[in-house]
DNA sequence: ATATTATATCAACATAATTTGATATGTTTT
DNA sequence: AAAACATATCAAATTATGTTGATATAATAT
C-alpha cells in the first residue's frame, strides 16, 4: 500500500466520518431517496443536507439522479466496498504477520 | 442502526481518516512498533506522531504497551473489524433492498 | 545525583470543516 | 409569465483539527 493510495482512502474515510454524513449513508442503505426526504427525515436545514450530500457525491460514495424538480441520491456500493476491503487487508496483514512470529 | 451507534462509528472513521493516521495504521499492520520507529519511518516530528497516536489510542483503534523507556503501539483489530462490519452491513442491506424491488 | 533518551502534553497559532442565512438555478404549476 | 417548489451555491461566522515549539514526565545510563 503506497502513500498515494492511502491518501485516496483517507479522503473516502473523511467523507464517511461525521455524524450527519454517516447517518445519511445509513439511511440510503434502505434505498434511493430524494433530498427533501433526507432533510425531513433528519429534521435538518435543506442547505446543510445539500452541502453534505455534495461532499459524499464528490467523494464518490453516493450517486445522484435528477428527475424533474427532484434529485435522488443512492449509495455507490463499489466505493464503500473499496473502503471495507482496504480495512480488511490491514487486519488480514496483521494476522498473517502474527502467524509467522 | 440507531443514531447513537452511528455516532460511535463516525468517531472511529474520523480517527482513521487523515493521511498521517491512516499511514500509521497501515504501518502497524506489519506489526507492533515503538514511537521512535514510527516517527523515524515517516520523518515526522516526535510530538506530532505522539499526538496522532493519542487520537488513535483514545478511539480504540490501536493499543499501547510500555516497556522501559519505550511505548509500543499495535493495531486493535477488534475495533477495525467493527468498522468494516458496519460498512459491510450497509452495502449488504442495500443489495437486499434492491433484490426485493 | 546528573545527564540522556523516549514519550506525552500544553499553549499558541494555522488551517480546514461545519453551520447559518441569503440568494441563485432550474422545474413545475397556475 | 408569474408563483411556488426543489435543490445548489456562496459568503460569513463558528467550531474543530492539525501543526509547531516549549516543556513535563518517566526510565535509563553515567
Amino acid at each position: 500500500m503506497n502513500a498515494f493510495q492511502t491518501q485516496q482512502f483517507a479522503r473516502l474515510l473523511k467523507a464517511l466520518s461525521g455524524d450527519i454524513r454517516l447517518n445519511i449513508i445509513s439511511y440510503l442503505a434502505s434505498g434511493e431517496k430524494c433530498v427533501c426526504h433526507i432533510y425531513e427525515y433528519f429534521k435538518l436545514p435543506q442547505n446543510l443536507v445539500s452541502h453534505h450530500l455534495g461532499i459524499l457525491r464528490e467523494s464518490g460514495l453516493i450517486k445522484d439522479r435528477k428527475d424533474g424538480k427532484w434529485v435522488y441520491y443512492s449509495l455507490n456500493e463499489r466505493n464503500i466496498e473499496k473502503v471495507t476491503h482496504f480495512l480488511q487487508k490491514i487486519v488480514q496483514k496483521k494476522k498473517k504477520v502474527r502467524d509467522t512470529c
